[in-house]
This record gives structure tokens, C-alpha cells and sequence, in this order.
DNA sequence: ATGAAAGCGCTAACAC
DNA sequence: GTGTTAGCGCTTTCAT
């Protein structure tokens, strides 16, 4: 099981390993017929290069880490093919893992990562994660450090993200506009910026509609289907319900509409609901749900399009520190009353 | 910039790099004191191990590769948590890629894989796939080659597969116990056997109940929600409608019956559902859809500690051919009639 | 228990 | 346009 090296072939074409490489490598030195015997002899001697041996040499892994809180989440994985997609382009390799919403487990895949020698790393932060400080090598390093979704503003370092706060804002004026005024917000860990932004959109539309913020509207949940269950029954266990609800995922919002139908509530007669993501699920859920499309494919070739930029330009360039695309809302008819 | 190397420890520790390497290996035979000179030392240094160096000796790369058809679906993305969390565990790589469904695309992802040389390749092939000679190469180089769900009867190597033969017969014997004769199929690309042989069980379950198969009653889709959607139309625009319809995935399924219910067909009543994976849209389809739960999770883990097991034993064992997970019928609300 | 030395396969500076 | 040469940083055999 020996493998074909260029000495291998600069042995059998008569030229050197030095013309072997170069010839492989397409450079311009090198004359077409030297060239194309090289390639037709590589090929027919099954040589494959050596990239470790090539990476060792030129200190470039041609690699990019990605660390999510989870992989089997729709939005998650829809964002991973648009990062794929243009990494794969661009003959980048990816090595994807999972935090499984754990700080502690993101630290470890971070040293991981790290340790791999990635030429740039791509981040959406896990729900309890509040030090940074895994991250602080690849800042003193210089390796580029790209957040998506759930971002930081802890470092000088590109986000792209969606306008959390507006799209908040928007869907709960959305609400608000359809006669709602008891309207509850249902969201995860306000630690992480897009949970926070999304509850300050909240409070900014009831402001503007005269509404005072109350914190027993606000929910905080791990956004699962079965946590929109749990919160569904936590709504019924209350003295009065709402009459809207803006929930900040669209899974959270299946489940939390599902336990309600159970119940007797009408949806939206009773009780009017947004969710977050268009996620499919939205699209079946009965009543069929509105919410915010969430552009997550053109995220993820947005993020991995900055990330391979910064990897070509040697000087780091300054970027903004946000990149926002453009998120909206889309009615359906969870909100038709 | 530079990189700490062992020399560098060596250097400071006045040790040789052979004692440095051996210690940071934790090797028997340096002493203790030494060990733990060397390893704070590198603590100290900001040491990090060179991959490609060490790769480049060593000639193992401890990677492993993936080609899934596509990231964003519920069903591979939880497999992919699977095979990461193990592959994680025990200090492997991934690298992640996707066909599209394209066999086109799925060749040149294998190329580019075997020449990252991966220590395995993982696979669940693209539905449109029908030769397998890009995997060839693997076979003929003894790189571990395993197949999920999708898979590849053509070379003596392992498949992790759920009995889907067996699960197209109980679903289709679910709707027939129920009391359903005119039960439709919507399936997809027969030459993927997942897809060929749930049509095979539900061809036997019709047989076992004395109804002949009839071609008019199966429909060869793409599965996404959208295709349920125009399913559905077509079913609508025919003469007469199923009493019962098996739908190879719950998204398709899910999309089909809400085009159904919005024109006024009732289900279970007028036609009862069963769908396939337990995909979360399951349960929140209204009636929540009855469907075969698909162990995602646990598949990606058994691929992952199998590919783990080849890899790890020199020689190369003489495997079952196929792995069987098991697969169970949920019932639920879209076949209670 | 530790060190010396060779070499994994490639690239790039330099020479011609 | 092509060859020579010197490493990249690590592991491992052999020697002591």
C-alpha cells in the first residue's frame, strides 16, 4: 500500500520532484508539454498529494472550524449548508462540532479547533456560554473569528447576524396591530444578544402602544417543541390568558400552539401567535404560523464568504463588526383575526 | 507569530525533542520528574501540537469523512450529531460534506475526501446515485467505507440500516387493520433501497390483505413538504381518493395533509396517514401524523463507533454486512379512525 | 531513561 | 524553463 510521491513520478518522467510540484501545481513556469506529461503520469500512477506534508511546508491548513450549539436544529443546519456550500468552493475543508449548548463543551472544542491549527474559526454561541476567554487565542493569534445568530461584542470581529431588536419589534407590533394587548413573549437564555434584542423589540412596541412592560409576560424557556408544551401549560394555569403571544422560535411555537388547540383555545381567535425562523414547521402547524423568515442558508454563504476574504487578504482588514442581512416578517394565518 | 515547536521546549527544558515528543506523549519510559518539567514548560509556552507534522510521520490523519445528500434535514442532521459526538470522544475529525442529491456532486466530494485522506469515509448516498465506481477507490486502498440509511449493497462493507422492508409492511399493515383497501404510497428514487424496499413491504402487507398492487397507487416524489403539497393536488384532480395513504417522510406527509384538510378532506376519517421518521413536524401536524420512529441519533453513534472499531483494529475484521437499528410504529392521531 | 539522527513528502529560494 | 537544496516539525529506531 505504498503511496505515489512526486519522487515517484519525477523518477519516471525524468524530471525533477521540483518540476513534479510545480507542474502539478499548474504554474506558469513550467513548459505545457512538461506539464501535461507530468499530469497524465500522475494520474495514471493514482498520485494523490500529500497535504500534510504540503500543509506542514506552507503553514496553511486550508481548514475552517465551526462550533454550533447543535447540529439537529433546522435553522442550524440550514446555515451550515450555505457555510458548506462556499467553503467547498473555495476548496476549504470545514470540521463542524457541537456544543450542545454547553460553555464548557464549546471551551473544549474551541482548544480543539485550536490545537488543529484551523486558519479561521466560525462561531454561534451556546445558550449559558458568558466568559469569552476560550476565544481569546485565536484573537492573539490573529486567527479570524466569525460569529453568526448568537454573536459577541466582545472582540473586534465580525458578526452576522439579522436585526434581532427590529424583527422583535416588528412582531410584536405585528400583534399589537391585530387588537392584541395582552401579549406574552416566550424566548431563551438572555444572555445570548439575539434572545435580548428580540425581548428589547418586545418592550419598545408595547411602549409605543402604551403598554407597560411587566416581566410576568416573559418566558424564558430552552425553546424546544416540549418547552412550548410546558409553557402552554403554564398560561393555562394562570388566572387570565393572553391574547397574543410572540414566541422566538418557530419549534417552541408548534408545540406551545398544539398544547393550546388540546386545551380548547382558539387559535388565533383567542389567542394570536408569531414565531421566529420560518422554519418548515410553520408552514403546517394548523393554524399555519407566522413568523420571521430567517435567511439562514444566505447566512451561513454570507458568513462563510467574509471568513475565506479575510483568510485571502494577508493584513487584516478593518470590517464592520455587523453584518446585518435582511430578516421579515410573514404573515400567515396564526395572526388572521 | 512563530509557532512553539519541541525544539523550543527542548531548548528551554535542556532535554532532547525525542524526550519532549515522548513526554508530551505521556511515554513509560521518561521518568516522571521530566514529564512534568516538559509538559509545564509547554503549558507555559503556549505549546500546541503540529498535526501535519506529526500526520505527515505518522500517516494516520484521524479524520473521518461524511457525505450526507444534504445538511438541512431534520432526519441527517441529528445522525450527524450522532457520528460527531462519538468521533468527537475519541479524537476524531469530521469533515462534513454534501451531493445535493447530485451523484455528480457526491463523486467529487469523494475525490476530494480520499485526497485529504481520510482515515474512513462515512456515507448516505444521493438519491439520483446508481454507480459506485467513486467509491472504488477506497475499497481497492482498504479505507474503511460505511453506509447509513442509503445505502450500498455493491462492495463487502457495512451498512447501518433500520429494517425498512419490515416498517414499509407494518405501516401499510397499520392502515390495513384500521380498516383501509385503497391505500396510496408516496415514496422516492427507487434505486435508493430505502425507498424500493418500504414499497416492497407495503406491496406484501397489500398482498397478505388480497389486494393486487397497482402501479396508479404509488407516487415517486422528491419528499419535501412542497412535493406533499402537490401529492395531494393529484390525488384531488384523480376520480376517486385513497382511504389511506403511506408516506415515506413526515415532512412530505405533513405538507400533504395540510393540502388535504384545506380542501375539506378530513383526516383520519376520510383518509387516515402514516408518515416515516418521527421527524418533530410529527407532532405537530394536525391530527398528529402516526409514522415510524427512525433512531437518527443512535444510528450516527453505532456508524461512528463501528467506523471508530475498523479503524482502530489493523486488521481488517470480517463485519456482518448489514446493521440493523431498530425501528418502531408510533401511533398517533392521523390513522384513529 | 535519554539522545542522535534520519526521514515522512512537499515547497520555494536560489542557481543556472 | 528546470534542477538543487534546505528545511517545515514531528516520530522512531538505534545506540548508549
Amino acid at each position: 500500500m505504498k503511496e505515489v510521491t512526486i519522487y515517484d513520478i519525477a523518477r519516471e518522467t525524468g524530471v525533477s520532484a521540483a518540476t513534479v510540484s510545480r507542474s502539478l501545481k499548474n504554474n506558469a513556469a513550467i513548459s505545457d508539454k512538461v506539464k501535461k506529461l507530468v499530469q497524465e503520469k500522475a494520474e495514471e500512477m493514482g498520485y494523490r498529494t500529500n497535504t500534510f506534508a504540503s500543509r506542514l511546508r506552507t503553514k496553511k491548513t486550508n481548514t475552517i472550524g465551526v462550533i454550533v450549539p447543535r447540529l439537529d436544529s433546522h435553522f442550524i443546519s440550514t446555515v451550515l449548508a450555505g457555510i458548506e456550500k462556499i467553503a467547498n468552493d473555495n476548496d476549504y475543508n470545514l470540521i463542524i462540532s457541537q456544543s450542545f449548548e454547553s460553555a464548557k463543551k464549546e471551551a473544549t472544542n474551541a482548544s480543539t479547533l485550536f490545537n488543529s491549527r484551523v486558519d479561521g474559526l466560525i462561531v454561534s454561541l451556546a445558550s449559558d456560554t458568558s466568559s469569552m476567554k476560550h476565544f481569546k487565542k485565536f484573537i492573539d493569534k490573529k486567527i479570524p473569528l466569525l460569529f453568526f445568530d448568537r454573536g459577541c461584542q466582545e472582540f473586534d470581529c465580525i458578526n452576522v447576524v439579522i436585526d434581532n431588536e427590529k424583527m422583535g419589534y416588528e412582531a410584536t407590533k405585528h400583534l399589537l396591530e391585530k387588537g392584541c394587548r395582552r401579549i406574552y413573549h416566550v424566548s431563551g437564555n438572555p444572555n445570548r444578544d439575539v434572545y435580548a434584542k428580540r425581548l428589547k423589540g418586545y418592550t419598545r412596541a408595547l411602549n409605543e402602544f402604551g403598554i407597560p412592560f411587566d416581566p410576568e409576560w416573559v418566558f424564558e424557556t430552552k425553546m424546544t417543541i416540549d418547552d412550548g408544551i410546558n409553557t402552554a401549560k403554564n398560561f393555562l394555569s394562570r388566572e387570565s390568558l393572553p391574547d397574543g403571544v410572540f414566541i422566538a422560535n418557530d419549534a417552541c411555537a408548534a408545540g406551545c400552539i398544539s398544547e393550546l388547540k388540546e386545551n380548547g383555545i382558539k387559535i388565533p381567535e383567542d389567542i394570536a401567535i408569531v414565531g421566529f425562523n420560518n422554519d418548515p414547521i410553520s408552514r403546517v402547524v394548523e393554524p399555519k404560523l407566522t413568523t420571521i423568515h430567517y435567511p439562514g442558508y444566505e447566512m451561513g454563504e454570507m458568513v462563510s464568504k467574509i471568513m475565506i476574504e479575510q483568510l485571502k487578504n494577508e493584513e487584516k482588514e478593518s470590517f464592520t463588526n455587523c453584518v446585518y442581512l435582511e430578516a421579515k416578517l410573514i404573515e400567515r394565518q396564526s395572526t388572521n383575526k
